[in-house]
DNA sequence: CTAGGGTTAG
């Protein structure tokens, strides 16, 4: 307040950033400095304090904007601001949160951070529950401190906690991340010490750990001892598969696709997705044929999904041509693509400079029907393209339609589009564009 | 967000 305009040059460099978005968010950020002034008069018990002014209403935003205020002059408070959040009623961290704190926070830097807070959390007596130490392994994990997250694992005894198949996981996960099985492995034998057992989401992450697959089959046999709660499922066998596939490896993957047959439990659009990238990847695209025939064949995954994967997988492998041609055979044969695979195709040719052909593209993938949720961004680059090889007719036409599905232009290609748009499609027209800008 | 594919914004 005083103080932030007594010291300009200060702030300056944070806020020029951000100086849009904060008076959009002024609400939220004055009631951001109303926690702050709170938690400066009491600076231990911050939980309590925190608690006492519920309700506050959390969300991405709320949470983004505090994080980024605390981080500048008090990074631990910050952090345990973030920590409860995370436990609240009614709100979840996400991934994208989770990242920023990270990065804010500077938790790969400086990884003692998290297990300060801990030790904090110790000295103050703060009664922590299971739910609050997994918000702080799942930023470790998230941050990739796998040795912070066992040692924070490890702490949780001391709080009177006894950690659950969640937690572990996490830590799980965290190590089989860093690569380091062997650990992984102990740990996941300690879950027995306490009367836990490994799950399904356990053994996912130990395969897709091993890397090196010589422990798969072993694992699926382990898993199917197990019992009932245990037994593989798409998932366990996708997992299974891709990284066989990863290797190059197509006769073993195609062994656990006939395991898991037998074992009933049908593949899926993602088992034939990991199987159509390892194939390509490999260069062995003859096979992806007979494979696609394969599995559609079984009943679980249409042909649609099949060409989509390809698709999507021919373009990141830059073979564009080879991928129209498929996608163009796709639509003339009655399939529908998935929306990622018309984005990719669109943008793609669209990038080739060949703006004419991908409109037309975009209009036959618009009769199939199956266009809702392709990527907004594809009509703006479509607009802005057609308009500046100047085909008017088009890109009236295209900017016709935006406006009918309600449909935002991208704020890099305002510029262009308007100018060439108001000598073309009508004032009006270039109005209604402009006003759902985003 | 405790797991498998294939984007993105915040």
């Amino acid at each position: 307040m005083d103080s932030a305009l007594s010291s300009p040059s200060l702030n300056a460099d944070s806020q020029s950033k951000t100086s849009k978005i904060s008076t959009l968010h002024f609400a939220t950020t004055s009631l951001g400095e109303k926690l702050d002034a709170h938690l400066q008069n009491s600076p231990n018990n911050v939980e309590k304090t925190l608690n006492s002014l519920a309700p506050i209403k959390l969300d991405t935003k709320y949470v983004n904007d505090i994080i980024h205020r605390w981080s500048l002059n008090n990074l631990q408070l910050g952090l345990r601001f973030f920590i409860w959040a995370g436990d609240q009623p009614n709100y979840k961290h996400n991934l994208y949160i989770y990242n920023k704190a990270c990065s804010l926070f500077k938790i790969k830097q400086n990884p003692q951070v998290i297990l300060d807070l801990i030790a904090t959390y110790k000295v103050e007596k703060y009664v922590v529950c299971v739910d609050t130490f997994k918000v702080v392994l799942r930023l470790c994990k998230v941050g990739g401190l796998a040795d912070e997250a066992l040692m924070v694992l490890k702490k949780m005894p001391e709080f009177n906690i006894r950690p659950d198949t969640t937690a572990y996981n996490l830590v799980i996960r965290s190590l089989c991340e860093k690569g380091d099985m062997d650990m992984a492995k102990q740990l996941m034998g300690e879950m027995g010490l306490i009367d836990l057992y490994p799950d399904m989401i356990t053994y996912v992450s130990m395969i897709k750990g091993f890397g090196i697959v010589e422990k798969a089959f072993e694992l699926l046999a382990e898993m199917e001892k197990e019992g009932e709660g245990c037994r593989p499922n798409v998932i366990t066998y996708t997992s299974v598969i891709q990284s066989f596939c990863e290797q190059g490896r197509a006769k073993d993957a195609l062994s656990v696709l006939e395991l898991m047959e037998v074992r009933g439990c049908a593949p899926n659009r993602v088992t034939a997705s990991a199987w159509i990238n390892g194939v390509c990847m490999n260069g062995q695209l003859q096979d992806v044929y007979k494979f696609i025939e394969r599995i559609v064949g079984g009943g679980s995954v249409s042909m649609g999904d099949c060409y989509s994967s390809l698709v999507v997988c021919l373009i990141k492998i830059k073979k564009v041509e080879e991928a129209e041609k498929t996608f163009r055979m796709a639509l003339s044969s009655g399939m529908k693509p998935d929306s990622l695979a018309c984005s990719m195709m669109i943008r793609e040719i669209c990038s080739e400079k060949r703006v004419l052909d991908g409109f037309c593209l975009y209009e036959e993938v618009e009769k199939t029907g199956c266009l809702s949720s392709i990527d907004i961004d594809i009509y703006s680059i479509l607009l802005a393209g057609l308009c500046q090889k100047s085909h008017s007719a088009e890109a009236a036409r295209l900017a016709r339609s935006m406006v009918e599905k309600r449909i935002p232009l991208r704020t890099p290609y305002v510029e262009k589009i308007v100018e060439h748009l108001k000598n073309f499609g009508g004032k009006e027209l270039v109005a209604e564009l402009v006003s759902m800008v985003r």
